[in-house]
Formats: structure tokens, C-alpha cells, sequence
RNA sequence: CGGGACGUAGCUCAGCCCGGUAGAGCACCUGGUUUGGGACCAGGACGUCGCAGGUUCAAAUCCUGUCGUCCCGACCA
């Protein structure tokens, strides 16, 4: 391609509304451009990119034994009221409607169609294992779209679906999707790397995350510098708080004593009552499928709110406005616990932390404004009707698994896999009839990598002052070309004559024929980031020479019959190297 | 949805407090000079100051509403 012919739509000022550098460099180098909020258009630069990281996952999913089919996007709503998830991914659902009223479900993602693929296609174990996939546009309706790609309204997502005749099986094949995940990453010239993470709304009970770290990234990973641990904070443990827990007991009773305006743990740790917030117990109030829960914590521990959701079995959940609160106990946040013989309504269930497990000596809220309980055995005085980590872990904690302090630290999600299990194949009855006869529900497992966020988590990973800095594999172009003169010059002719041969061998060349300033368009090259650049000038020709240089590497001189043949070298390497 | 910031030329922004002529740099068009790290000179084109009301002799500027964008929180590839 020749630039003058192209698109590419540089900009030397970061655009304002572009908060993070991957979301700059994206604008900036001309491969895409907002359309409105969470939207973006696809410029020639940045669509190139992109199909190259969908090349890279057909290759590795087909290299996987996965089939690549294609969905719709516009679903009927009935499967997804069969599933559930009308109900419980609502809030991300868009929905439209017809001229006849009838509504539509924009696809987030396509468990629903698989399985009804499945449920008609699949009847024997015969057929299986089987594993298909998908690349195409998902649509959510994000609470808040982000960060240019990286949280989008609509985004492309290559999304797989396993389906086994058994849980070993299907654990066969989560671990097929999670090698070729890390070929797929690696090739991208991407440093990801797996971490154990929650499954939320689509269910199932095994997952991995693929992390990329980055300081701009949405998640935060808790890991053992040993490497044999990494987990999403959502779903991290660690051996406990740094901090013990009392377990001695303070007296025979709770007893009641004034804590006028004392509403914090931190109030309450200070003078002149020091409590220290590892003896306190903390009470949250929430909604869950319209009821009240009471769920209790150490002080000095923060609530996990995925682990919650993920013990409550509701559809959905929120914290409490002050309103329902004072309804549910009798007192406002702040003086809340739960006490049994404070409550004012035994009936709503309590939820706690292991961690509260036998504490004694504690102090909680009385339930009546302005006073708190002390002397509190959470065993003796508190029912509890459900027991479960639902703490976040902090750093420095230790491993279970090693024992080691373990680390914190901000990542991008770049893919997904889960075990599903049977979640969706019983409720749209995908089944078969195993070797005895018997049916069976087929057991899944679904796997998705965000293509277009995979693509800005690259730019975020390989880029330097001056702009990005491509990975070979998913490059725009592999080779820049750069005469310095103006049309019709030696250079520009020695240009051309490069720019024929180098497209014969197959290599994807930009040649910057426009007619500027050398100092412009190497400013341009920087900020595009092709990895090799050949520059032709008259000083370097006047000697029979060509520039090799590759992008952050070192400039080198080589005569100019030998330009061709170093260049596909140079490229062949660099893709050796990710591949 | 809660909290915060911001909407002025294609882009980055000034002007707004203190009401009175709509500005700069970059980009764009024409001509000329330049040509190894975002050139220079001369000329030109580009705006219902987000939108709608209101106050006023007069509103980019003050008031009210509304829409949009971005950031922080809940959601996720």
C-alpha cells in the first residue's frame, strides 16, 4: 500500500477525551476513531491489526480441533429465558424490536444458540468431543464504556463452546483452550498470563482469566512471586489476615455501652473506646431478590462482593439504602450487629466470614443508634446461617499452596475460559445417548478472548514515548519504506522498485510516498510503529546504501541490492520468534 | 445510577470571574522558498460558542433546564 493512497489519519496532540496511553496511541496512530461513546469506527491501519489477531486465534483455535461456525447476532429472547439469563444479565442486555413489536436480544455472547445447535445436532457420544467457535461483534450494555476499546458497547469477541460426554472429558478440553490461549497470547507478542478467577453471571465452576499487566488494567491479581499461584482478587485466598483474631472471651454476656456519633470502625478504634478494628465486627445490610441479608465481616476486612454473590444464589443484589436499613434493624449503619437477642427480625439470614469463626471478645453494633456491644462470642451470641470466605485478600498474606507473602498488582482481561458443567445443556436440553443407552446432558465449557481489547492491550504493553511499538505477528504493515526525496527522485524510484519486489515476496509493505519532509514522516513512522522501517536517502544512496532500522532498535547500513533479501530475513526472524 | 470535571474552528486550547468586535497554535487550500527527526514566508478558507429557554438595550460570558463527553464506583472479553 502507498501511504498517499491510504488512510491513516495521524494526529501529533493526544485527543482529549482519551484518558490512557493505549487509548491515545489507537487515535493518534489513525487506526481508529469514536463514533460516539463505547463505539468506535475501524480505520484501513487498525482493521488491518485486527485481522491479524483474529488469524492468529482461527489458527490456534482450529489448531485446537475447534470449528469455526458463525451465529446470529439478533437472538430471540426465549432462549435466553430458558437459560436464566434473561433475567440475570439483563442489565447487559440490548434489546430491540420490530415492526411488529416483537423483541430481539443483541448477542453478548451465545451459550443460548450453541446449545440449541447442540441440543438438535448432537445425539450421540459418539460425535463428541466437539468444540465450536466464533468471531464476530458482541453487544453489551455497559454501565460505563471505557477506555477506548477496552470496555466497549460493542466489541469483537471470538467465543468458544466445548461439549463433552463427561466432566473428564470436558476438562480435557478446558485444558486444550487454555494451551492454545497461551500460544495465542504469546504469538500476539503479548505477556498474559493465567490467573484463577470468579465465574459471575455465566455460571460454571472452574475458571481461568488471561491477565495482562498493566497499570491501567480494570482487575487486580493476587500472586505468589513463586508462580504457582495467581488468582483475580474477586476470587483470591490466602491463609488469613496478617492480624489474628481474638479468640479469648471477655465476659460471660454481651454487655451494652454509649458510643454517641461513633458511626466508622475507625471511631471506634481510636480513643477513648480503642477498640482495634481486628475485633470488631462489621455489619453490611443488602438486598438480594428484594429481601434483606445481614453479612458480617472482621473490621479490618473489606467485603468481597463476588464471593458474596456468589454464596447468595440471587439474581440480583445491592447494598442497602439507608431507608431499608433502619426498616430491617431498627437502627442506622453504623450501630448495626447482629446479636441475636438485638435483632428485631430473627428471620433475615446472616451470612459471615470464616475468619469471625469462634472469634471471641468482640465488639458490634447494639442495634440502637449510639451504642455498641462488647464481650461479643460471635459462636455464642450470633447465629449464622451461612459460614463463607467473603473476604478480599490483602497483600502480603501468604499463600495456602506455598506460604509465601503473595503481591498485588493491576492487569487487562484479555480472555476467559470456564467449565460450565451442565448449566445450559440441561436447561436447553442439549443431550446424548452415551455407550449404555442412557441420555445425558452434554457437559460444556466456553471460552472467550476479546479480540479488539487483546488488540489495545498490545499497544498498552508494546509502545514507547514515541508511539507504538508492534509485535511482527500483528503489525499493520511488517515493513515501512521511507524515501526521503520527492517524487521522481532517486530515492523515491529506488523506493518503488523496493516497494515492488518486497510486496512479490509476500511481505505486507507501507510505502510513504507522500511528498514530506523526512523529519515528518519518521515522526509519523515512530507513531504508527511498523517494526522495520527502510529509509532510502541520497546521503546513504550516494554510498549504494539503504537504512535498516527496526522500530526501538538500532539504525544499520547495508548495500542496496541486499535491501530485499535482509528484509525478509529481518521478517521471517521476528515471526520465528512469535510463533 | 451516585460523585466529580468539561462542551468555543477538523485537533489542542485561550476568552467566561468582571456581559458589548469570536481568538491562538496545529491541520486544510493557493503561490513561493525549503528537504535526514513534526520547515519558513505571503495570502486564503473554516464557528448558528452543544441544544433550548430565561435575564438584559446587548449573552460564548449571568440564570434554569436538557443533551453529550471524560474521570472515580458497581458490570465484564
Amino acid at each position: 500500500m502507498r501511504w498517499s493512497q491510504t488512510l491513516i489519519p495521524t494526529l501529533k496532540e493526544p485527543p482529549a477525551d482519551a484518558e490512557i496511553v493505549s487509548h491515545q496511541l489507537l487515535l493518534r496512530a489513525g487506526l481508529c476513531r469514536k463514533l460516539t461513546g463505547g463505539l468506535y469506527t475501524f480505520c484501513p491501519l487498525g482493521l488491518r491489526v485486527l485481522r491479524k489477531v483474529e488469524q492468529i486465534v482461527r489458527e490456534e483455535m482450529n489448531r485446537a480441533g475447534a470449528l469455526e461456525v458463525l451465529m446470529p447476532a439478533l437472538q430471540p429472547p426465549e432462549i435466553w429465558q430458558r437459560s436464566g439469563r434473561y433475567e440475570t444479565a439483563r442489565d447487559v442486555l440490548y434489546k430491540a424490536k420490530d415492526r411488529s413489536n416483537k423483541e430481539w436480544v443483541l448477542s453478548p455472547t451465545a451459550e443460548e444458540v450453541i446449545t440449541t445447535l447442540a441440543a438438535s445436532e448432537i445425539n450421540s457420544y459418539r460425535q463428541l468431543p466437539l468444540n465450536f467457535y466464533q468471531i464476530s461483534v458482541k453487544f453489551r450494555d455497559e454501565i460505563r464504556p471505557r477506555f477506548g476499546l477496552m470496555r466497549a458497547k460493542e466489541f469483537i469477541m471470538k467465543d468458544a463452546y466445548s461439549f463433552d460426554m463427561s466432566d473428564e472429558a470436558a476438562m480435557a478440553s478446558y485444558r486444550k483452550m487454555y494451551d492454545a490461549y497461551t500460544r495465542i497470547f504469546a504469538r500476539c507478542g503479548l505477556q498474559a498470563f493465567p490467573v484463577e478467577a470468579d465465574t459471575g453471571v455465566i455460571g460454571g465452576n472452574y475458571s481461568h482469566e488471561f491477565m495482562v499487566p498493566a497499570e491501567t488494567g480494570e482487575n487486580e491479581v493476587v500472586y505468589c512471586e513463586s508462580g504457582k499461584y495467581a488468582a483475580n482478587i474477586e476470587k483470591a485466598t490466602s491463609r488469613g489476615p496478617l492480624v489474628p483474631i481474638p479468640t479469648v472471651s471477655t465476659g460471660p454476656a454481651p454487655e451494652k455501652f454509649a458510643t454517641p456519633g461513633v458511626v466508622t470502625i475507625d471511631a471506634l478504634s481510636q480513643a477513648p473506646y480503642g477498640v482495634p478494628a481486628a475485633a470488631q465486627v462489621k455489619t453490611l445490610i443488602f438486598i438480594a431478590d428484594g429481601k434483606p441479608v445481614i453479612v458480617l465481616v472482621r473490621g479490618d476486612d473489606q467485603l468481597n462482593e463476588a464471593k458474596l454473590a456468589g454464596k447468595l444464589g440471587a439474581t440480583a443484589f445491592r447494598a442497602a439504602v439507608p431507608e431499608e436499613i433502619v426498616a430491617a434493624m431498627g437502627a442506622k449503619p453504623g450501630s448495626l450487629g447482629a446479636v441475636t437477642s438485638t435483632r428485631k427480625d430473627t428471620a433475615i439470614r446472616v451470612f459471615a466470614d470464616e475468619q469471625l469463626r469462634s472469634a471471641r471478645g468482640m465488639t458490634t453494633g447494639a442495634n440502637e443508634d449510639g451504642f455498641h456491644l462488647r464481650h461479643v462470642d460471635v459462636d455464642r451470641d450470633i447465629r449464622v446461617d451461612v459460614w463463607a470466605d467473603l473476604r478480599t485478600v490483602r497483600v502480603d498474606e501468604l499463600a495456602i499452596e506455598t506460604g509465601l507473602p503473595m503481591k498485588i498488582r493491576r492487569a487487562i482481561e484479555v480472555g476467559h475460559v470456564f467449565k460450565l458443567g451442565t448449566k445450559y445443556s440441561e436447561k436447553l436440553e442439549s443431550s446424548f445417548l452415551d455407550v449404555d443407552g442412557q441420555r445425558k446432558p452434554t457437559v460444556m465449557g466456553c471460552y472467550g478472548i476479546g479480540i479488539t481489547r487483546t488488540l489495545q492491550a498490545v499497544i498498552e504493553q508494546c509502545h514507547d514515548k514515541d508511539g507504538i511499538v508492534w509485535p511482527m505477528s500483528v503489525a499493520p504493515y511488517q515493513v515501512l519504506l521511507t524515501p526521503l526525496g520527492a517524487a521522481g527522485s532517486a530515492t523515491m524510484q529506488l523506493g518503488e522498485e523496493l516497494y515492488r519486489q518486497l510486496s512479490e515476496a509476500g511481505i505486507d509493505v507501507l510505502l510513504d510516498d507522500r511528498d514530506e519532509r523526512p523529519g515528518f514522516k519518521f515522526k509519523d513512522a515512530d507513531l504508527v510503529g511498523i517494526p522495520l522501517r527502510v529509509s532510502v536517502g541520497e546521503k546513504s544512496l550516494a554510498k549504494g546504501e539503504v537504512e535498516l532500522k527496526p522500530r526501538g532498535g538500532a539504525l544499520q547500513a547495508i548495500r542496496k541490492e541486499e535491501a530485499v533479501a535482509q528484509v525478509i530475513a529481518h521478517v521471517r526472524e521476528a515471526l520465528k520468534k512469535l510463533s
